[in-house]
Formats: C-alpha cells, structure tokens, sequence
DNA sequence: GTCAAATCTACAAGCGCTGTCAACACAAAG
DNA sequence: CTTTGTGTTGACAGCGCTTGTAGATTTGAC
C-alpha cells in the first residue's frame, strides 16, 4: 500500500494541509519546514495519488495533444509527442493524446473529448490550430490551449518558427548555387505553411532580382503523390527549372521519384529541396537538402507554457524557435553533372 | 457543470448504485430498468468523472505504451500508438506514453513510473517486451501486461506476427527472380527480430536447395549506417551477392545508398529487400520490396487483451496477426538491367 | 516590549464515484 | 401458507486529496 499525504504528515510532524502546500508549490511555508517535509516524501517514496488529487482539485491533470489523423507525417507527429512529454516530465502532468478525424461538427467532437476525459489544456496542432471555430468553443468552455504554428493572429498562445525566413534561406542557397530558373510546389492551401513557404520562395526570388514566373510554382498537397504530380508539371514545361523547392520532404520525395523515372540525375540534371527534415530525408540517395523544424522543442515549449498558463491564465505568448538549414547531396550548381 | 451520477439516478428515479451498475457494465439489472438508466444517462449527457472513478475503484483507467527511447523507428512507435488509441476508443481508458530510457535501473524507473501514474495495464514494445527482469518485477507489482513480438517463450499475452515465414517468403521471392547469392543484413542481436528473421532467411535457402554462406550474412544494427556498412561489406567480397535481404527498411535504404554511391543500379545490378514497410520503404526510388507488419492491429489487439485481462486475469493469448508482402521495383532479376 | 503579518494547526466538508452489505422482491419448494 | 433461495436494488461509508475556517503560534519591524 503505498503512503498517503497523511502518512507523509505525520512522519514530519505537521499537519497534512502543509504538506498539501508544499505539493503544490505554495511560497507561504518557511524554507526550514518545507525541507523537513520533502525530506519525508523522499524517506517514504511519496507520489501522491492524481485521482484523489484530480478529484478534490477539479483538475485532472492531462495535457491532450490534438492533431490529424497521422496518415501522413507521422514523424512530426511523433516528434511533437516526445516533446510534450518532456515538457510533463517531473510534472504532476500527463499527456494523452487525440487524433482528431477530420469532420464538420468539430465542436461536438471536441466536446465530447472534454466531456470525458476533462484535461486541463490542450495543445493543437494544425490544421486544427488554425480553426478559429474550434478556438472560440474552447475559449468558451474555459479550457487552456496552445497552437503550434496557427497561421490565426491571435492572442494566444503559440509556438512555431520562422518558416518564410526559413524557406527564403533555402531558396537563396539555390539561387547561390547558380540557379535562376526554380520551381516550387507549394502545400496545402488552408495550411499556414503554405503561405509562408510560398512567400519565402518570393521573397528570395524579389532579393535575387529574379522575376517572379507563374508557370514554376504548382499546387501540391504535401503529399508524396503531388510531389510526383508536381514534378511531372514542372518539368514538362518547355523550359523546366533546373531547381524544385518541394514546400515539404514528402513532396521534394515524390520530385526525386519523378526524376529517376526520367533518368534525371540529382543534383547533376536537377536540384531538390524540402521542408521539415523528416527521417527519410536523411535516408533518400541522394540525401535532401531541408530545412530542421525543431519539433521536439516546439512541442515541449508549447506545452511548457500552456502548463504554465494555468497558474498564470494571462500568459499570451508567441514563441519563435530556430530552425537549421540541412544542406545534403541533392543541391548542386546547375547543368553540371 | 457536468451532471453527476446522483443526477442520473434521480432523473432515473434509482439509485446511484444502480446507476454505477449500469455504467461498469453489470448484468445483474434487469433490462427494462437498464434501458430507463441508459435513456437519463443520454438525456443528461453525462460522462462519470475519470478522478473519482479511479479513486474510489482504486484504478486509474490508463494503459501505458511502454518503448524504447524513439530515436529510431518512430513509425514502428507512432502505427502502435495509433493502434492502442483506438482500442481504448468507447473505452473509459486512456493510453499515456512512456518511452524508458535504456539503463540499467529498469526496475527502480518502472517503479517510479508506476508510483506516479498507476496504471492498469501495459503494453511493452521490444526490446523492453523481451526484458525477463522486468516482466518479474510487474508480476510482482501484480499489474497486467501484453507484449508485443517478445521472444521470451512465457505465459503471458503477446501480439505478433509470423517474422520466421515472412522473412522466408521474401527471401524465397528473390529466389523465384533467380537469384542465388543473396546477402544479408541482421538486425540488432536481443531483438527476437534478428533471429526470427535470419531463420526465415534460412529456411529459404535451405528449401530452395541453396548452400548456407557464412560470408553473406552481416551483422547490422537496424540503423541506416549499419546499412551502409553492411552493404559495403557485402560489396565487397570477391563474388558480391545479386541480392539483398536487409532484417529492416532503414538498413535497406542504407544499403540503396551504398549502391547508388557505387554507380550500381537497382535493381538492375542489385535487388535490395527490406522488412517492416516503413513510410520511407514507398518514397524511395525505386521503392522498396518489403514486408508489411500491421503495426496498428498489433497495438490494437495488444492493448484490446490486456484490457480484457483486468476483468479476467486468467487470460493468456498469443496472438499472431497476418503480414503481407510488398513487391516493389527495388527487386528483380539479377544480371538485367 | 508591542503589534501586525506571516505561518502553521486542527478540523470539517466534500469532490463523484464504487464497494460492502443489508434489504427487498419474487419464484420455487415444502 | 411459510420457507428458502436467487436475483435485484438501495443506504451508506469511504477512497485520498484539496479547500476553507478559525484560531494558535511564530516572526520580524518598530
């Protein structure tokens, strides 16, 4: 049987109600006492109970992931996953996890979520962190949040990084390389990344003096499929770029694919560049040139600080990480092979 | 506020007993009074609070997914996770996460892990599913476990799948392009996958009448590097082998790049074959003939039984879920190109 | 030394549920 | 008609913690 608060008490010599402060972190216990009392949960492995804990206090002390259903990008994901759970890590806090299906009646899904398992905060992840009505019904139910790279300009809170600089970095390597003539395949429309992408991509061409060409830049979907699509788009045209800039590793995946049907060599006939640096951009032959999201970070931030912002219900934070270009095999000067 | 228990009981005109009866899935109500108690639960759209369910059954209602630190196979992790999210779906159970550190005090972290968040139930991936010390400690903790493809012959309950004939069957296809001298990559030594798929190996040789060749067998670690490397070595050799069987997808792409790196072509020059149909087996060129482990229904079902086995602990299963093959363009006749 | 503020104790209530056990209803048996 | 047994339902305590109140004690400032 494991002790109780009152076990704990009793071996220090106070009553349970200072113990009960010392748990939760009140400053109102002088310094001497409260090393008396840690020293007796220490002596008599004391974890306290969360039901009762959850119970008494009308939490329940669960952070809840919230994030698509993880057909695709099941490595960012993951990524934000470890991230959450470092970030509950000596915290009373668990992470769950919900995988929201993509529905209309969103409400009533994230409703019934609450209903049962009642966390205290939620960290979403887009595209959810980008529906508005989903934020406001849970600015109504009173429930914490935080959103990773939410495209809304909202007062909440919100981690992400720089993704146009980022892109535009990417693009400036290709224009250094030599090239002039590069295409981009863009993300999905809805997602935040892909305006950022896309201006970024603009952004490089505007500061190169390069024009910008209407006919290089094709809609993907951030899937492998479109990326296969894409390519075959680009470089059908009479005069195909010599560079794709793929808004995403799936995607810059599928323009590879695409160029060795076409007995393309990469970088030789054609440089490729994606985003995210996901681990098969690590494994593709050539190796891909990308850019590191620092998911991890972002996801432990992100619910480092909606965990904070339950203590502190005015905390409103915009949190910028930094990211790392990955220059790999797959981007070389142009029209050498 | 959300109804509480007493609530349905008095809008039912029962007690809460009954109530709870119903709720904890008793068959000792009678049906008509049932159906009364189930109607005011759905009127009042009440939901019994996890906290106090827990504490007054002394349960937790959480499963824990227990891996290895995720360095590695986050695909393998994530299918998992998604597979014991939706056994716990209509559940009033939770899955939490806990990836464990690879050290020594397996022990003394499992206990601390089970002081802090008593769950129910676990689900032990490999390596951590073949652990005998730790399986010892949970019985002795008297707290339910499934494992997932643990190679310790014991009585508990495990999900898994044929590795032996599946790794048979792929190696037998490379044998029906006509290959003879097919290499292969182990994976890491402990893990039930590197002997259940050297077997297989094995008995495809055997069967198809082809000598065993010391010298074409590798030790590999299931990393990309340890691809490379084992590719290398197999290349190598003064009669290099047509073919080769990687024990996973990773070192499979790692083998893919030493070819490339080589100027050989696959699979003209080369067939190269991998194990588990990870995401990066499909966008690699070619893709990757492997083998599909159904990760999810493997979670699914490890989670499934053990919760089953809280009500009924007598329950020991070993579950054997089916696989598929995957052919892809990376395998074909040896000598064409 | 005095007084207010800060710290601490004791105790009670109660969070929302389930377990125990007793009460009850109803059928079959005597 | 009573007895016994079986199945169904209810009353109530209590799970381990937090919160609140009222009062005791200590502390530090003057």
């Amino acid at each position: 049987m494991p002790a109780r608060i009152e076990d704990v008490a009793a071996h220090a010599g106070v009553s349970t109600k200072t113990v009960s402060r010392v748990l939760n972190g009140y400053t109102n216990v002088r310094a001497k006492l409260r090393a008396r009392i840690e020293s007796s949960i220490h002596a008599l492995n004391y974890v306290p109970n969360p039901s009762a804990r959850g119970l008494a206090g009308n939490r329940s002390y669960l952070v809840a992931l919230v994030y698509d259903n993880p057909l695709a990008g099941s490595s960012y994901t993951m990524e934000l996953i470890v991230g959450v759970l470092q970030a509950c890590k000596g915290t009373p806090y668990n992470a769950v996890l919900h995988p929201f299906e993509a529905t209309d009646d969103l409400a009533a899904q994230i409703d019934g979520f609450v209903a049962q398992h009642r966390p205290d905060a939620l960290v979403l992840v887009p595209p959810h962190a980008n529906n508005a009505r989903l934020l406001q019904r849970l600015d109504e139910l009173d429930i914490r949040y935080s959103t990773i790279s939410s495209k809304l300009r909202q007062s909440h809170i919100d981690v992400g990084f720089d993704e146009r600089r980022a892109a535009a970095e990417i693009v400036e390597h290709l224009v250094s390389l030599g090239h002039r003539r590069i295409g981009h395949i863009t993300g999905l429309r809805g997602h935040g990344a892909h305006a950022w992408r896309l201006s970024g991509y603009r952004d490089a061409l505007r500061r190169a003096g390069i024009a910008y060409d209407e006919s290089l830049v094709v809609a993907g979907d951030f899937t492998f499929p479109s990326g296969v699509e894409g390519a075959k788009a680009l470089l059908n045209l009479r005069r195909p770029p010599t560079a794709i800039f793929a808004a995403n590793d799936d995607m810059a995946c599928g323009v590879m694919r695409e160029a060795h049907e076409r007995g393309l060599s990469i970088p030789g006939d054609l440089s490729v560049c994606g985003f995210d640096d996901t681990p098969a951009s690590l494994v593709m032959s050539p190796g891909l040139t990308t850019v590191r999201q620092p998911c991890r970070e972002i996801g432990c931030l992100a619910a480092e600080s909606v965990l904070q912002s339950i203590r502190d219900p005015a905390l409103r934070q915009q949190a910028r990480v930094p990211y790392q270009l990955r220059l790999r095999e797959s981007t070389a000067a142009p029209g050498k092979s």
